[in-house]
DNA sequence: ATCATTTGTTAAATATTTTTAACAATTCAA
DNA sequence: TTGAATTGTTAAAAATATTTAACAAATGAT
């Protein structure tokens, strides 16, 4: 069972607990927490359930995951699967998009962080709201500095390049049809 | 874990299969299948995979209908639901219902099975199409013998009853809106 | 630095599940 | 009807999960 430990480590970690907090108000040892996180027992459903309840996540949801096309609808935001980090930093809403045509991303610039002037492009549509500082956005030939409230919306197989311009964190928005990565 | 074995029970059942043969086909003792199926025993998970793995169903797949609004959209003709047997059969599309206003039935009655001319009425709107074998449908005063291709639609609220007069097995699918059980 | 918490892990004791092996009840064939 | 095979169930034995209680390592506060 080492597929359930590794995905119920990552669910408690993305909450913030500790196992022994987890533990206790699932009511089970913090040795089970440990033991199933590690992939050194195998859970009785009774516990699996005793500690899920606890998290406020059904078997269904649990598992959901095993599906290849996602049947989540809520995620909450620790939940945001982070497809890149450094920074740029991608948060996919939902991890798994295969059989999914529209890809969203809640993505933060830090100050000068720039996709390169590659001005790579492909073949899709996408579009962003800005929630916070300052980005340059670059489409063809046209280029705007956007701030909070502002958006953009463009074909993706034009040349496009995105630089956070300010000395804050820029957060963005983003939504693309194809799933671009 | 009362819930899961009924389900257990109800997936095995429709196979058609003895909890000898499922236990054998999982790897697992018959004794096993008979505790989990009356809720006897808090089965651990590795337990239930195996069976469900020699069931081809996943966790996802078996803990989906947790979810009151079920979210599966596709069913093998052996995954529908027995919720009847004898001289009328039916195998529901589902088998949660609850929070779902259609319910799709494919009947089977044997040669003269009959409804009963109990003539009970209920709040809802009913049809089929048959597909095989004669059926004999009363409505109201209405009297009508329907073949293959043939089909009904008519308000539960008037009074009907079903009749295979035919010799042979007569095959229907039939929709009701709301479930009428 | 030091002490006190809190972290995750693990061995031994306990509790539970799972299997083995039997049982009665049913089904099927002759 | 009979015998043989299959059904689902269950008690006792065997195997495994869970808890208790300890440990070392990391963290935080004074």
């Amino acid at each position: 069972m080492e597929n359930i430990g590794l995905r119920l480590k990552a669910l408690r970690s993305s909450r913030g607990l500790s196992q022994r907090r987890l533990a206790n108000e699932s009511g089970v040892s913090n040795a089970t927490v440990s033991l199933i996180e590690n992939g050194r027992t195998d859970p009785s459903m009774g516990m699996l359930k005793r500690i899920l309840d606890s998290l406020n996540v059904s078997f269904a949801e649990f598992f959901a995951a095993d599906s290849l096309a996602e049947n989540r609808f809520f995620y909450r935001h620790a939940e945001l699967a982070e497809i890149s980090s450094g920074p740029i930093s991608y948060l996919q809403v939902g991890s798994d998009l295969s059989g999914s045509q529209l890809q969203i991303l809640y993505e933060r610039y830090q100050p000068g962080a720039d996709t390169g002037q590659s001005m790579l492009s492909h073949e899709a549509e996408e579009g962003g709201v800005i929630l916070q500082g300052r980005l340059e956005v670059t489409v063809g030939k046209q280029v705007q500095t956007l701030s909070a409230g502002d958006a953009y919306r463009f074909n993706s197989s034009l040349p496009h390049r995105f630089r956070n311009t300010g000395n804050e964190d820029c957060l963005v928005v983003s939504a693309c049809t194809p799933p671009s990565f």
